[in-house]
DNA sequence: AGCCAGGCAAGTG
DNA sequence: CACTTGCATGGC
């Protein structure tokens, strides 16, 4: 039943034209489905490069199985992966390593701040996470900061989600919507959810009894799939945008919280509306098509200066 | 000790 | 519609 353990390294594009850098897209705290694997470092020792790892949901894996995958870049122009199946197309939709960087860069207004950020934070992609699982980790995101986020997001896995091993190792899977509805409020209090313990219940409840038409939430326009995200309990505008552009490919979609007010405010003043929906919108507006992207950049430069 | 953290929902005017 | 408040918990 352990299958072997498969390697490849995938040629990513590099320089000013196009750029993918691993470590700033998965710890610039947009997504919770990726985490250091800091146990494996020797495997990659011939550099100095972090190692991540996912456990792909058996929904999205070729097998059929959940399953690991490890990913490190040891070169700027170089991924190398490992898991028990050929992990390449997989991982070029999770990084979205098709879209071509300088291409939204250009579609994007070019204003002074924007062009700075590009350049300081270039190879930033928008990731591209799996429904649920994303659905789940921005609905315990509200008033938590992001560190502690992800040890929800381990803490559900671990006591709900399928163990996988790998390489010696035990990891633990996201629970499937199924897993999760099963969990009643009071143990899910016990992780520390808080007040989220219901609205996690509720939703994980919701998606396990109508997955088909949780599918479809990718095939709307941005307004219908908006509306449709905001019945589940613990969604509003913020964590819908947000399930709508890290797993729902809606990259016009912009994601304005605490920290993207501020930064609206401090760089671009006239597109303060006065509440965030609102700021949300006229973001939305000017930056245009890949607003979601512009998002990103400001998002993960909020500390950088 | 008090305030804030990638908000949301329910209640008020 | 716009605005306020309660909701758990942890870190600084």
């Amino acid at each position: 039943m352990t299958n072997k353990i498969q390697k490849g390294t995938i040629s990513v594009p590099c320089g000013t034209g196009d750029a993918f850098d691993l470590s700033r897209t998965v710890e610039s705290g947009q997504t919770f489905c990726w985490q250091q694997d800091e146990g494996n470092k020797e495997l990659f020792d011939d550099s100095e490069a972090s190692t991540y790892v996912t456990v792909a949901q058996r929904t999205e894996s070729p097998t059929g199985q959940a399953e690991v995958v490890r990913v490190s870049q040891p070169s700027e122009d170089q991924l190398t992966w490992e898991a028990k199946f050929d992990a390449e197309s997989l991982i070029e939709r999770r990084f979205r390593l098709d879209d071509d960087l300088e291409e939204i860069k250009n579609s994007l207004p070019s204003d002074p701040v924007l062009e700075k950020m590009f350049q300081s934070e270039w190879g930033l992609r928008v990731p591209n996470d799996p429904f649920f699982p994303t659905l789940i980790a921005f609905i315990c995101s509200s008033a938590k900061a992001i560190p502690h986020i992800h040890t929800l997001q381990k803490d559900l896995a671990e006591r709900y989600g399928e163990t996988v091993g790998f390489d010696g190792n035990e990891y633990y899977a996201f629970p499937t919507p199924t897993e999760l509805a099963d969990a009643p409020e009071h143990e899910l209090r016990e992780l520390s959810l808080g007040f989220r313990a219901p609205y996690v219940q509720e939703t994980a409840e919701i998606v396990n009894g109508n997955e088909e038409e949780s599918s479809t939430l990718a095939s709307l326009s941005y307004e219908q799939s908006h509306k449709k995200l905001k019945e589940f309990p613990g969604v509003g505008d913020k964590v819908a945008d947000c399930v709508q552009l890290y797993a729902l490919d809606y990259l016009n979609s912009f994601p304005v919280d605490t920290w993207m007010e501020s930064i609206i405010e401090e760089h671009y003043p006239e597109l303060n509306r006065g509440s965030k929906e609102a700021t949300a919108d006229a973001a939305c507006e000017y930056f245009g098509e890949y607003a979601g992207y512009a998002q990103s950049y400001l998002f993960t430069h909020r500390n950088a200066g």
